[in-house]
DNA sequence: ACAAAGTAATCAGTACTCTGATGCTCGTCA
DNA sequence: TGACGAGCATCAGAGTACTGATTACTTTGT
């Protein structure tokens, strides 16, 4: 199959893009996309598990332990036990924290605006469709 | 803005189950994503240079060096001195670099073939249409 | 002819991401 | 009560992937 029939590649492609951009917006706070992607959530939810975080933002638990190692090390986010399940930290953001995301956040937003802006609604959704029936297929196909 | 918006969240989620699906392709011919990739464009074009192997795959030169390097003790790739720029490597496929790949390939191309079929071509030409737009908001957005 | 600019390869260091494996704690239910 | 499954956290190890820097060669411009 030739490559550039393949659908993937334009995927690929697009999100990859997408990527660098996104790193040049949030590199000017001292963060990287993963590490923003983390404190989106954790902005939203304070106080979520390690293993709800690596959830939302579609990684394995052991790489959100590293990405949380780092913001730890940083200070932007602080660990403690639960007050019940004691085997479960609770993590939220730290004053340095919430300064770092949402200086992240506005330039990151910016992007998305400009990419929303792009299209019609109708287009959008005509978008988010044809994303979706890619999903369907993707996750009808074995895994091994 | 909200998280459920960002159109940029939707091609995210497909790249990431593209790459889970890939990877789950291509792994019982003991190859990673990437190092497909590269024997992919290696097919086509024996002899290829490391540099351009990365403009192609799309990764910095040091990350297709990485690449290489592990193809290379794998004893999939040979890597020889180009005739006339003796700057240059030239890289090309063994024999178990073009089975290995073959198998590779067969299952790779499946999943591609898959997500073709799930589109009319009307509807494969309206999402590369509309993802094409996404790139080039993107492409026009600062790199700083 | 020689400096400047461009291209190729690679080292060093950091971060992200996965698989595989382990240890801990909680809730369930026999 | 006590085994056991499920969920959380993390160690270990390998493979990408980036920025930043260096070295070497080639082409281009004056």
């Amino acid at each position: 199959m030739p490559l550039e029939e393949r659908l993937g590649a334009d995927i690929k492609r697009v999100e990859h893009e997408l990527m660098a951009v996104k790193q040049a917006a949030v590199r000017p706070a001292g963060l990287t996309v993963a590490q923003y992607s983390a404190l989106l959530v954790l902005a939203e939810q304070p106080g979520v598990s390690a293993a709800e975080l690596a959830r939302r933002c579609r990684v394995t638990p052991q790489t959100m332990t590293t990405i949380l190692r780092n913001l730890e090390a940083a200070d932007l986010i602080r660990r403690e036990p639960h007050e019940l399940h004691r085997n479960v930290l609770e993590t939220r953001l730290t004053e340095a924290g919430r300064k770092a995301f949402e200086a992240a956040d506005e330039r990151a937003s910016a992007v998305e605006r400009a990419l929303a802006a792009e299209f019609s609604e109708q287009e959008r959704d005509q978008l988010r469709a044809l994303l979706g029936r890619c999903s369907k297929v993707l996750n009808s196909q074995p895994r091994d």
